[in-house]
RNA sequence: GCCGAUGUGGCGGAAUGGCAGACGCACGGGACUUAAAAUCCCGAGGAUGAAAGUCCGUGUGGGUUCGACUCCCACCAUCGGCACCA
């Protein structure tokens, strides 16, 4: 079989029967299987395509056999960092090198021979698609989830651009690993804070992998205690947050980030110059030394006291470093004692340290002790434990006005504003009568002008258009100004899986309520570990506001969650063309893409990943010409000899044992144990294929199953099979093979009656076929006495009765 | 420091608490062949033994159990994430 042919062959004859349409009449068994889309780089499709969109595509087969109407719809991630650098890289206008790469990617997707739902693809820099996303953005704006403010940024110099917290990686940009500068700059930002409490309630109902739901925890960073107030002499409040109130008693001094706009109203006229100085060289520090945990603690002293609200001492207010301005209050209460950094602080200042906390036998602890225990030196609350104390300090506070309890969430609104040209418009226009006014739905899209001066220079390259910033005041129609900056991408990619069932048949509104009702949330996402706390929290994050809005029923757009494994070179590192000596190409041009499919299956865990190695392709190859010679032969058997004994029955548990685990490893993305059933399935065709007589009716069903589930990881060489043994097109609209749970029951299950520690007894009891794991009940209670013969039971166990020899013997 | 994952032959990797190493690669042997390739069949964790067999074996040490790769506790190693978040 000329593997390279008939893939050429196939793919184009599927694509003209559109074998794969989505029935969009029948949503009763839908299946929504979606892999994250890609940015159209312009790259050939490498072997990591293959992986990620290849297998999943199997996946999306394997559902379709058993009965789903599965969409599969494919799209780009068009706009942002990406397709801009490779824009300015090559001299091309970003959206000329755009729509190429797309034409060159899909045509390639197209030649993996997916079952993708072309009709639906959706590109996020077409105004059809963003003129939703400003959509959304107005929404939100109506809804005060959308502001803006001069804030502390993140600013990479050389991407020119504001970028989130989530592109920061150690201090550096993710893209272009330039150090990360921080700005003061006036921002727009989405208030995904509001969502903190909903994201993390969220993540214990859906089927994600648990290390992602704890690295979206651990980012949201929930965090409960309570609020503390101290005030200064004359007055002014400084507010604590802490979450161990039950430390009060031990504060000796209190420290006040340095950016907080109170350190300047505090500071006494002696400690000025020390505390500019200090503030100012702070500011200067980058982020690695001033968030490395092994930084000595800096700070200098304000002048000022304040009052400890409980306990009525006056501690000394401190400016550190170590504290940071944007988390909770911004100030910090120092409890030396009982806290490793307050404890480094206060022992490099000659601060006191006063011991509230001892362990939970009341015996005093080295300090710092940072453990629960019982208090000590804190008056009427001596004895108490922590836990006990936290309440009841709390509760006093609050009688007396000057605490509360308090929950704070580490996880910051989300900046959106990017000072690039190849971005969704923000839909803002600022008139010198209204102010800011978001632009009406009704004259959206804002569409992105072409203009051949888009180097980003610190600010929106937009502003420079005079066509496109000049505007009207929707409100008032004075002259006005559109906001000349861009959006953020994963504001693209925080709704598409939602747009995607009508990317193009609904242009009146985002999408319609009822059928997206239907068909999503999706029912299986496919993509990489790296966007857990970006992409896939907005998504939720959005997801949530258009339940609020009433546009949807549900509030978690992905209802399982699947991260492949990383494939890497033989360097162990990303795949590059550095260390792949061959391409995807050279692997399909020689073996086919069917062999390459199935390779990549049986040779590494999908949820895994690991390094590609290519040998074995070849006998990927050659596994495939044994399953064609044996089935050639087979279909050429003829007459009714219907013998049956042992070598059937092992031939029979062969082949059901291989649909149910086949199915199971599916299920579960363990692509590498069902392509493993298979190889035994054949293994045992050939075994049964050197008996003399043949039962031809069995070898027919057991040839024709074997095809069918072929049709997943080998499409195209399933389907020529197919036809060559004379059945009728298609392989890929057969149901996949009935599981016969009578032909793998070899194993009856017998109960060894223990006693004294010595098995003394073994009963065979009865199969019950409607239940394939294996207890039973007892045939007969006589014979169990009957063998017991007066002794007592201590103990039945069930035991599989193969094993039960090896027990007794 | 905190959180999470992983640890099984030369390699990729299997095992609802029940014969550890399925399936495959690499390896060895046989059949076919003048020969090679291809194909088909067989072998293979380690130690010991002529062999049947016996002993030891899933990172380490304990525990639960008739029985542990699997469950519990402690530890070691590797990888990933977060990290002065009060």
């Amino acid at each position: 079989m000329d593997f390279v042919e008939i893939e050429k062959k196939w793919n184009k004859k599927w694509e003209e029967d559109n074998l794969y349409r989505f029935d969009d009449k029948n949503l009763k068994d839908k299946f929504y299987l979606l892999e994250m889309f890609s940015y159209p780089s312009g790259a050939n499709l490498h072997l990591g395509h293959w992986w990620n969109f290849g297998l999943s595509d199997s996946f999306g087969r394997f559902k379709r056999l058993q009965g789903f109407n599965v969409f599969q719809p494919m799209g780009f991630d068009a706009f942002g960092l990406p397709a801009e650098n490779y824009a300015l890289k090559t001299g091309i206008h970003p959206e000329d090198s755009t729509k190429h790469n797309i034409a060159v990617m899909e045509k390639q997707l197209r030649e993996l021979g997916a079952t993708f739902n072309w009709e639906n693809e959706l590109v996020t820099c077409e105004s059809e698609y963003y003129k939703w996303t400003q959509w959304l953005f107005v929404q939100l704006y109506k809804h005060g989830l959308v502001y803006q403010k001069e804030a502390p940024v993140n600013f990479c110099p050389h991407c020119n651009t504001i970028i989130a917290n989530e592109q920061v990686v150690n201090g550096h940009c993710e893209r272009c690993e330039s150090e990360v500068l921080h700005k003061n700059m006036k921002q727009w930002f989405f208030k995904i804070t509001d969502y903190a409490e909903r994201l993390l309630e969220g993540l214990d109902n859906i089927d994600w992998p648990e290390k992602t739901k704890s690295l979206q925890r651990n980012w949201i960073g929930k965090s409960v205690g309570a609020e503390v107030d101290f005030y200064t002499e004359d007055g002014t409040k400084l507010t604590v947050f802490t979450s161990r109130a039950d430390t009060l008693f031990g504060v000796t001094f209190l420290v006040i980030a340095p950016e907080n706009p109170l350190t300047e109203k505090l500071v006494k006229e002696e400690f000025k110059k020390a505390v500019d100085e200090y503030v100012l060289q702070a500011t200067k520090k980058d982020e690695i030394e001033r968030t490395s945990t092994t930084t000595p603690k800096t700070g200098v002293f304000t002048g000022t006291y304040v009052i400890n609200p409980i306990t009525g001492e006056k501690v000394p207010v401190f400016v550190a470093d170590y504290v940071i301005a944007t988390y909770a209050t911004g100030v910090v209460m120092g409890v030396g004692a009982h806290d490793a950094r307050d404890f480094d602080f206060a022992k490099k200042y000659g601060l006191e340290i006063k011991r509230v906390i001892c362990d939970k036998n009341g015996k005093e602890q080295e300090l710092p002790y940072t453990e629960y225990g019982k208090l000590v030196n804190s008056e009427e609350f001596d004895g108490l434990s922590s836990e006990e104390a936290k309440v009841k300090i709390v509760e006093k506070l609050e009688k007396i006005g000057k605490g509360r309890y308090k929950t704070n969430y580490r996880l910051r609104d989300w900046s959106v504003a990017r000072q690039r040209y190849w971005g969704c418009p923000i839909p803002i226009v600022y008139c010198p009568h209204c102010g800011i006014v978001p632009v009406p739905e009704k004259h959206l899209p804002v569409v992105l002008p072409h203009v051949t001066d888009y180097k980003p220079e610190g600010e929106g390259p937009l502003g420079k258009c005079e066509e496109f910033i000049n505007t009207t005041c929707p409100v008032c129609g004075a002259k006005a100004r559109r906001e000349a900056d861009t959006m953020d991408t994963f504001v693209d990619s925080s709704y598409y899986m939602l747009r995607y069932p009508q990317s193009h048949y609904c242009d009146d509104e985002i999408f319609s309520k009822d059928y997206v009702n239907q068909i999503c949330p999706v029912d299986c996402y496919v993509g990489g570990i790296e966007h857990a706390t970006g992409h896939l929290l907005y998504s939720r994050f959005i997801t949530k506001f258009l339940k609020d809005i009433g546009k949807l029923d549900f509030e978690e757009p992905f209802k399982r969650l699947v991260h492949q494994g990383m494939i890497l070179g033989s360097d162990g590192k990303k795949m590059s063309k550095r260390n792949s000596s061959k391409t995807a190409d050279d692997y399909v041009y020689t073996f086919g893409s069917d062999a390459l499919r199935l390779h990549m299956m049986f040779s590494l865990k999908y949820l895994d990943g690991g390094i590609w190695a290519d040998d074995g392709i070849k006998h990927m190859k050659a596994f495939m010409e044994r399953i064609e010679r044996i089935c050639v032969k087979w279909a050429k058997l003829e007459g009714d000899c219907d013998v049956y004994g042992d070598s059937e029955k092992a031939l029979e548990f062969a082949l059901n044992r291989t649909i149910k685990d086949y199915a199971e490893n599916f299920e579960t993305f363990s692509f590498n144990v069902a392509v493993a059933r298979l190889m035994e399935l054949v293994n045992a065709m050939y075994k049964y294929d050197a008996e003399e007589k043949k039962n031809v009716a069995l070898c027919k069903k057991v040839m024709k199953d074997l095809i069918v589930l072929l049709a997943p990881p080998a499409p195209h060489f399933a389907e020529e099979l197919w036809e060559e043994i004379g059945e009728k097109y298609s392989v890929h609209n057969q149901k996949y093979p009935q599981f016969d749970a009578s032909k793998v029951m070899l194993d009856t299950v017998e109960i060894a009656v223990q006693v004294n520690s010595k098995i003394v007894a073994r009963i065979e009891v009865g199969a019950d076929d409607s239940n394939d794991q294996v207890l039973q009940t007892v045939k007969s209670d006589e014979k169990v006495s009957e063998l017991l013969n007066g002794k007592t039971i201590v103990k039945e166990i069930v035991v599989p009765k193969r094993l039960v020899n090896l027990i007794v013997k």
